[in-house]
DNA sequence: ATGCTTGCAAACAGTTTGCATCTAA
DNA sequence: TTAGATGCAAACTGTTTGCAAGCAT
């Protein structure tokens, strides 16, 4: 675990590519992505950066099912997955910063945040059942 | 994806094994605990049950680092997840359904239920921490 | 008797890691 | 110069699946 960062022109990518998306790409989405900038960079760079980034809260991550999803961190939200198809939106609900507290007073941890993924069929999926 | 259940033995033990405890087991654990009452038992069968439990809302899964989490379905509540040791616990705070009608409203979603995870590190872990 | 279930092993997906090489500072 | 970063490939973890045999209904 190296204390000092530097700016190479990978991390840079992999967080520029992390910007430049509004849904919520899965790690080997923002691979692909980089890849059509610089197609020498490897996953291991990708996944090491994408964890680091997540450590520095430049970026945060989302467990979806089929794996995570990353995020720009720009304020606290919720999520909506598709228990269907794996789509992730963000939710409009206001992020309760009180229930950290009262947690963390309950329980005896030092909550760092809580997040909130709401699960259920998204429109297209919907019609698709409906269709049956 | 069969339609009709049979209740094995192999069945009741996973679920036996679920509600037997009151941490949140891996599934891994789930394995151990029903593999000391039956040794011929495969980790394929364990995964199998957890899963169709799961659809059959007999239990719920808590996606945690490092691992989906099972628990018995009793009501809705909240986890609590150590960012460094990965135990998790049941949070105090109420399940609000309110939400749920909200975000399905906002979104389009048809939401059928959410999760709320807290974050932070448990007493444990803070102490090893303050060690350093 | 029928077809859901099982056990086994192999396959899989997503992610991490060892190591020699490279490079930002 | 040197510690951090990269690329590659192999290793790993958690989970799923194909198949022949088994068992609940």
């Amino acid at each position: 675990m190296p204390v000092q960062r530097r700016n190479t022109k990978q991390r840079t990518l992999v967080l520029d590519a992390v910007r430049n998306r509004c849904d919520h790409p899965t790690a080997e989405e923002i691979y692909l992505d980089v890849r059509s900038r610089d197609d020498k960079i490897s996953r291991a760079t990708v996944y090491r950066n994408l964890r680091l980034l997540e450590q520095t809260h430049a970026i945060t991550c989302v467990k979806a099912p089929g794996g995570d999803r990353f995020d720009l961190r720009l304020d606290a939200h919720c999520h909506v997955v598709c228990t269907e198809c794996g789509a992730v939106i963000d939710a409009t609900v206001p992020y309760d910063a009180e229930a950290d507290a009262s947690v963390a007073q309950a329980t005896g941890y030092a909550i760092a945040s809580h997040s909130t993924i709401f699960e259920g069929l998204c429109p297209a999926c919907q019609a698709e059942a409906h269709a049956k």
